[in-house]
RNA sequence: GCUCCGAUAGUGUAGUCCGGCCAAUCAUAUUGCCCUCUCACGGCAAUGACCAGGGUUCGAAUCCCUGUCGGAGCACCA
């Protein structure tokens, strides 16, 4: 019995069965495990919070891959927060909000607002007054070593128990830029003596020096740590569920004690682990490539080498093969792995069926053809799934190029795909210096062989062009630089456009650059 | 040093909460065969895993303990 058929016996004998496999259906189509307790909520609520130091590599996909994906999921609401709280160590990169927003879009994925912190200051201010009259923060001059010591120590530093007004009136000096860099600190108190260390108290601002990159927010000197602003902002945007990396394991025990001084409930939270991607030689954080770029060893954010958005997406890789595969990741807080085999099956998948087929020779040999009743152009299928696309028109004059690799021996047949069957004859004289790389030296005469040749004789099938009407191509890989020439129709495509380069690969047209035609290769 | 978290095939994942239907799912990868005027697509098959040791139990991937390995935090970074 076939699938179909077990199937409809199914639904004689058990409809419900029936109902029930097919809703199970439905759910894998999902594949992400649900959120907790999301039954609780009226609308499932998340945030990305990307920092804006830079473009996004491809490990940072993941957040919006899986947070854009539960928000279709759950039918939930999805908020773009930047968070640029720190002028100075992860400055913001004015081109990077766009950069970042663009990605999102690639990626198949719309926020329902964006925000940035920096825009969002006084908000901060406000909570941090509200925090100090709860009694829940200090101000704090203790030097960074000096309190680390004592908080090691679960000692309490001597501003611990400053009454509120005189730590209203040292944070408002902060926030009026009266202290520099190092001077003062606005802490917030929890438990001196808990148990874990990294929960002792933290600082919620910081004061520094260096003005903002965005001028609107140029002014502030008095900066609030992610703890405090994330927190903040978390509660008061109506976020559900936080998902963010095991970095920030602690973060949410952290924030639970300002959540706790506010009164407020703290959001579902779930941590995945960190994402490695294999077939890079490049490490993928933002300053290494950032600093590649600068020495000129990448030509940009999306040199096919780099691990970036912008490169896979240059390389003409669909942006919902990536969120595919981050999806499949799932949400473990285990370390992974990620094979780009994973990215390239699945936009195989998604290119595949709407690829024209087209040839592609790399590092030709020159080879004569000779024959008077031989076809003056060959025919291959655009595609082979699909005869109604119609036929290429390859023209054949005095001579084809092969890849060194296809050029027969001497006196064996090679069949070009949709023009026929061809003879290696090497120069009489020169024979042994045949498969030097110079030339073939010898020439392919037409066979006027049938298909059964290849069917049952073996003969090998392989892609050409032809000597005078082609398009020389430069073709940018992960492994460097690869120059070739294509058949004359690949001059007609748009940037943008993918084509299979017949036992080559799928590869994106780019466009032309000084009369040289330039694609990327995306994957076998 | 203190504190958290984790460990299923090459990779990822399901199952773990509520032990039996798990000699462990699916995808990808690799290999072979079929199809084919591509080494694509499609079809079939093979390969391959419960970190180790104890304990509880009639029964453990699942619960408990110990160990090993890995990750994270203890920042005036995010």
């Amino acid at each position: 019995m076939g699938a179909e058929e077990r199937r409809d016996r199914l639904g004689e004998l058990a409809p419900d069965l029936l109902a029930e496999l097919d809703a199970d259906d439905e759910e894998e189509d999902d594949a992400l495990p649900d959120l907790p307790n999301a039954d609780e909520y009226d609308e499932i609520r998340m945030r990305l919070a990307p920092n804006p130091n830079g473009p996004w590599h491809l490990g940072n996909a993941r957040m919006p891959s899986v947070i854009g994906t539960y928000k279709q999921q759950y039918d939930g609401w999805m908020l773009c927060r930047f968070d640029d709280t720190d002028p100075e160590t992860k400055r913001p990169d004015l081109d990077a909000y766009d950069a970042i927003l663009d990605a999102v879009d690639y990626l198949g994925f719309e926020p329902d607002e964006v925000v940035r912190a920096s825009d969002r200051m006084e908000t901060y201010y406000d909570h941090a007054r509200e925090l100090i009259d709860e009694g829940g923060a200090y101000t704090c001059s203790c030097p960074a070593e000096e309190f680390r010591s004592m908080k090691a120590d679960a000692e309490a530093c001597p501003h611990r128990d400053k009454p509120a007004e005189t730590v209203r009136e040292e944070f408002d000096a902060m926030v009026d830029g009266d202290y520099e860099s190092g001077e003062m600190v606005l802490r917030v108190k929890t438990d001196i003596e808990h148990k874990n260390p990294a929960l002792r108290d933290f600082v919620a601002f910081r004061m520094v020096d260096t003005p903002h990159p965005r001028e609107e927010a140029s002014d502030y000197r008095a900066w609030p740590m992610l703890d405090f602003q994330s927190g903040v902002d978390d509660h008061l945007t109506g976020i559900t569920h936080i998902i963010r990396g095991i970095d920030l394991q602690d973060s949410a025990k952290r924030q639970r004690f300002v959540y706790d001084y506010f009164g407020w409930e703290y959001p579902e939270v779930l941590h995945w682990g960190h994402v490695q991607i294999d077939a890079y030689d490049v490490a993928m954080s933002t300053s290494t490539i950032k600093a590649e770029i600068a020495d000129g060893e990448l030509t940009g954010w999306d040199d096919p080498r780099a691990p970036t958005l912008a490169s896979v997406r240059r390389r003409g890789i669909r942006g919902e093969a990536v969120v595919e595969s981050m999806v499949e990741l799932g949400v473990s807080t285990t370390n992974v792995d990620l094979a780009m085999s994973s990215v390239y099956a699945n936009n195989r998948e998604l290119v595949d069926d709407g690829a024209d087929r087209r040839f592609l020779v790399r590092n030709g040999e020159l080879l004569p053809v000779a024959g008077d009743d031989r076809p003056d152009a060959g025919h291959p299928p655009l595609h082979p799934n699909h005869d109604d696309r119609g036929d290429r028109d390859i023209p054949v004059d005095d001579a084809v190029r092969l890849e060194p690799d296809d050029v027969p021996a001497d006196g064996e047949r090679v069949w070009l795909k949709g023009y026929g069957c061809l003879r290696y004859e090497a120069a009489s004289e020169n024979a042994d210096a045949a498969d030097g790389d110079g030339g073939a030296g010898g020439e392919l005469v037409w066979t006027g062989d049938d298909i059964s040749a290849v069917r049952e004789d073996g003969v090998p099938v392989v892609h050409w062009v032809p000597a005078e009407e082609n398009v020389r191509v430069r073709l940018r890989t992960m492994d460097g630089d690869v120059f070739g020439r294509a058949e004359p129709g690949f001059a007609s495509y748009e940037p943008d456009d993918v084509v299979q380069f017949e036992r080559v690969g799928f590869a994106r047209y780019d466009g032309t650059d000084d009369g040289v035609t330039v694609a990327y290769y995306a994957h076998p």
